[in-house]
DNA sequence: CTTGCACTATACTGACCAGTCAACTACGGT
DNA sequence: ACCGTAGTTGACTGGTCAGTATAGTGCAAG
């Protein structure tokens, strides 16, 4: 992976801040150029178009979050443990992002997915890539539940993708309510959906 | 509630069609016009902006939805008969779409309610107070689940909301991926959710 | 016949859209 | 000093957008 030009980086960042505080449809490659401080004609010669920016924008941002998702997700902590600091991840970036735009923005990639899944079938698949990358991180968690005995699971694959489901419902319910605090009970409800034995939590 | 305008049906029912296969806003007040073969200035008689026509069709299309879901959730049912029912009804409805638009559609409230909760405050609330409804549904049934002492819940509010997010969750997931068997496990993943005591389903 | 109203028809406005273009600058290699 | 290339600039195009203006229609009541 070569690097970046500091203008093409500087498009990504903008672009992924502007389409999640309110949608691709409703922010123009105008406004992303003009917040960006970069000319038109400069953004067409780094990217070929308003969609293929939005692409390039989730491999961006997609990257920086997985070093912190294999962070968050080391195998040397209980399986446990690693869902519920993923959960406090999530909770620690949309207060972040509450407070700096006075909304819950939810996630990026459902936001497009759900946008354009249907017109777009490269942001679709973008999309359905990235979110494959997370269940992954989930799926070796539950495998590792499973194997401590703290988790009953005939297919772990399909339990991660469910416990995923929930995450990912939960989310958007507190973008929908513009609730913060719909994702308090985020872990617990993890918890129950994965039907863990003993009940412990860490502090 | 006195009944509307031929007219306005059409543009509601339009509307909704043409937003819910493709996003808000990607579809312009012409299209819906168009294919409702209805002038404009009718349009603009009937409603005051496209934001309010959203908002209305929503209505119109929730109000058809709850004649269904007080059949699929009727008391006279047992409760998890009822969960099944209703995963079936989810199931049928993406399918008929499925094979109308050859693409998952997911679910028309939560595409509206991803793409414009923090632009457009109106739709943010009519998508949350329709969601609220569902959550309703749920609510009920799931305390009389825990009537049954088929199902502990120290708060079945709650609990019917994190239901919820699975659920649409779970869509969600079937529309990014293009993928309607996701929802194959759609109710089994529910019962594990709601960690029902006694393993059966109805035929 | 006529007035008034609910509704329709269509042309129009001005803003904005994604994308293009040819001229320009900065600079490393020779 | 010269060239080639990578990157920049901002004006421009043709089309589309939400919303408006205004004239017209059909019809019912007086």
């Amino acid at each position: 992976m070569r690097q970046e030009s500091p203008t093409k980086t500087k498009l990504l960042e903008t672009a992924l801040e502007l389409i999640w505080e309110s949608s691709y449809g409703s922010v123009s490659v105008d406004d992303i150029c003009t917040k960006a401080g970069v000319n038109k004609g400069s953004f067409y010669y780094a990217f070929k178009s308003k969609s293929d920016l939005a692409v390039a924008a989730m491999e961006h941002h997609g990257a920086q979050k997985r070093a912190i998702f294999d962070q968050v997700f080391s195998a040397q902590r209980p399986p446990l443990e690693r869902l519920e600091r993923y959960c406090r991840q999530v909770i620690e970036d949309q207060t972040e992002k509450f407070h700096k735009y006075g909304k819950v923005l939810g996630c990026p990639f459902c936001s497009l997915g759900y946008e354009l899944s249907t017109q777009d079938e490269n942001i679709r698949r973008k999309v359905e890539q990235t979110l494959g990358a997370v269940t992954r991180y989930l799926e070796s968690m539950v495998r590792d539940l499973v194997s401590e005995g703290t988790v009953e699971a005939k297919d772990p694959k399909e339990l991660a993708r469910e416990l995923y489901s929930y995450l990912m419902g939960a989310i958007m319910q507190a973008k929908i309510e513009n609730n913060l605090s719909l994702l308090d009970h985020l872990l617990s409800g993890a918890v129950r959906l994965l039907n863990v034995k003993q009940a412990e939590s860490a502090a």
